[in-house]
DNA sequence: AGTATAAACTGAACAGTGTTTAGTGAACAT
DNA sequence: ATGTTCACTAAACACTGTTCAGTTTATACT
């Protein structure tokens, strides 16, 4: 009996914590991470500010795990979008850029929350020693890093391809996997982020954005006109 | 007589001020955005708070007002990028995009707050009808706006080589330079971003990101092996 | 059943925040 | 010397995140 009584406080516990999350959602959602405050919040799930304290130890905790939640999200777009399996490394590429560009673009608050605002997941994500990062963090596999390992894959598919033969740093060799998709992340995020922190300054539409990178990225490699190598830095 | 004595009353008005901006800026490069608060920014200048609101409507206006500057700091060093004459329009790219990311990444909260933590500044300015902007804004030309010109040139410069013959939409149309422009921007402002956000995210240094840019970016009109047609979205 | 224990929860407080306002004092103009 | 204008501030207001003593509720044991 003992522990099933437990198991039923448990799921108390569970539940109410999943409350606080969805209600913290909900309010970012509608009015942006900064009406996320402790007293709005507990009101909107009818208890003390007191309370959230049990189950989380302060603000920046809460925003954590609502960042891990849109991380998530960010994993299934992505997913989604590389999941045609007679797709080719390109057309998945475009798939994919557009995909991240879009859940930015209709997830401003969560986007901004995970990458703009609050730093504090994905710092525990990335920083953390090795996958040693803090319990809530650490149950099941962390969706940042999933979704990172998708980027990953598929610049190693583009690679394959022989379509962007970059090569860096000197002596010369050829990009990683890993320095092409943080490329490709860079600048589908820097598209993002301008146009949520000020929609209107980037006159061009996200969509021709995007497709302007992709046609930079994906037109093959060089007929031999290049003007200068770039190894030696400029100026 | 009166003149002069008003003179005298102007100057002090205005010297207060540039020492509440220099104060602002000294704090929030030493302890970031965030640490810039009303009661400190006083206290450092010797003023009581409520002095603060003689000469700034709210926290708000500082910040736009520090921005404007650190956007002054960033067109300086753009405009020093492109100074060299007999530079190749690749040469220049080359520069300018290091000359960002180095200004970026070595002045991270100025960076933060003009681009990322208070975009108020740069929202007066590429949201107002057109250069009617507000009082402190209006006065001299708008460093922002000068330092998206340096890139728009730039990219025009590049056009003119035919290094990136780049076409949008369907029906397909040249992209324009304002285009090209701020595409650049978007990929460097996601390296920096990306950095500033989160040391140790992208794994790869931001000089080997730019330079991996870089050589996308310059390398040239395709040979032909190109993968599919861009016009239509993948998926 | 009643009682002991443990967990959940809260009211009130603390030290901060941006901002407003009534009122003081000093510099200026005549 | 007087009247006016400007610079300035102390104190308050309504917030913020967070803590803690104290109360209520639910489980556990006899």
């Amino acid at each position: 009996m003992a522990v099933k009584k437990n198991k039923r406080r448990e799921a108390a516990r569970q539940s109410l914590r999943e409350e606080i999350l969805a209600a913290s959602r909900a309010i970012i959602a509608e009015e942006g991470f900064d009406a996320l405050t402790m007293r709005r919040l507990a009101e909107r799930i009818g208890y003390s500010p007191a309370t959230l304290y049990l189950h989380f130890k302060n603000r920046d905790e809460i925003a954590q795990a609502v960042g891990r939640i849109g991380y998530a999200d960010l994993y299934r777009a992505l997913s989604a979008a590389v999941a045609d399996a007679a797709a080719t490394p390109a057309q998945r590429t475009r798939s994919l850029a557009h995909a991240y560009v879009r859940f930015g673009l209709e997830n401003p608050q969560t986007y901004a929350l995970i990458f703009m605002e609050d730093p504090a997941y994905i710092k525990a994500v990335f920083q953390s020693p090795q996958g040693q990062s803090s319990q809530a963090v650490a149950e099941e596999k962390d969706p940042a890093t999933a979704a990172y390992e998708i980027l990953i894959g598929n610049a190693a598919g583009l690679i394959a391809t022989g379509l962007i033969p970059f090569s860096v740093e000197s002596p010369a060799r050829p990009a990683t996997p890993t320095e092409i998709a943080e490329s490709f992340w860079a600048s589908l995020h820097g598209i993002v982020s301008l146009k949520l922190t000020c929609p209107g300054f980037p006159s061009a539409p996200a969509e021709l954005l995007t497709d302007l990178y992709l046609e930079t990225l994906l037109r093959g490699p060089s007929s031999g006109v290049s003007s200068t190598k770039v190894g030696k830095r400029a100026k």
